[in-house]
DNA sequence: ATGGTGGTCGTACCA
């Protein structure tokens, strides 16, 4: 069994920890890490590569950053957007080949509010990514894409739908963009399997939101069509987010035979 | 109860 994860981790320095102990426990054979908020050069790279692991790395100062540990080291890998789509410096996505498969490590900007440049800047930045995947399924069959896509694809992934609605993160125009993406040919993962009611990857710090379960399913696991019969299980791991010092985020992650 | 928490950088911004 092979197990991908995904985790925005909301500062890899500040959380180093926790992140160890969850890949001791779980052991994936790679991790899509977001929100490192830290340059390459100062990523604690050695502390995964002790646990066994090949590290793929952007990075800047404060915001954004990802990071991808895999047990095979990736090839191919693209730290910046292909140059006709590359038109910030927000270090967002790093893509890498492990095997056949070709693993999106993304962090979708948040957008803070629908009236807010923020928002122009996510759904502009999604319809670039729309034209990217457009591109890698041309080369690569076999895609996962994982990260933080700061959208609830649908009701039955936020706790309050009435109250949300409207919203960022669970708006028309983002939740369009996500189907548009999934209409290429990607399945969200975790809906090819039963799941409880009210699973959610991520809870606001304030107002005691984890412990009442006031969350949303904004961290996606898609998989590309061709990847459908190799996908066993698709999870959310909450345990984390209820430890000392979490991130706001849980992990999760899918098993392909 | 229109508040509240947390990380980073530096006394503001982002989520």
């Amino acid at each position: 069994m092979y197990k991908i994860a995904s985790w925005n981790v909301n500062s890899v320095r500040a959380r180093i920890e926790p992140v160890v102990e969850w890949i001791r426990d779980y052991q994936p054979d790679i991790l899509a890490i977001q929100e490192t908020k830290v340059e390459k050069e100062l990523f604690p790279k050695e502390i995964f590569e002790d646990l066994g692991y090949y590290v793929s790395v952007v990075g800047q100062k404060s915001y954004n950053g990802v990071a991808t540990i895999s047990r095979e080291p990736l090839q191919d890998i693209l730290s910046h957007w292909p140059d006709h789509l590359n038109t910030d410096n927000e270090q967002r996505l790093l893509v890498g080949t492990a095997g056949k498969l070709r693993i999106v490590n993304v962090y979708v900007p948040n957008g803070q509010s629908v009236d807010s440049e923020k928002y122009v800047y996510k759904l502009g930045w999604l319809e670039r990514f729309h034209a990217f995947i457009k591109e890698e399924l041309t080369r690569y069959p076999e895609i996962v894409i994982l990260g933080d896509f700061n959208i609830a694809p649908a009701d039955e992934d936020v706790y309050d739908p009435k109250a949300w609605e409207g919203n960022v993160l669970v708006s028309e125009p983002e939740r369009s963009a996500l189907q548009k993406l999934l209409r290429l040919g990607f399945k969200d993962s975790f809906r090819l399997f039963d799941q409880p009611k009210e699973q959610y990857s991520w809870w606001n710090y304030r107002a005691a939101a984890f412990r009442r379960n006031m969350g949303l399913r904004i961290d996606l696991v898609l998989i590309s069509n061709a990847l459908i019969p190799r996908c066993t299980a698709s999870e959310i791991d909450k345990a984390p987010r209820g430890k000392e010092k979490p991130s706001d985020h849980a992990p999760v992650w899918v098993a392909l035979d």
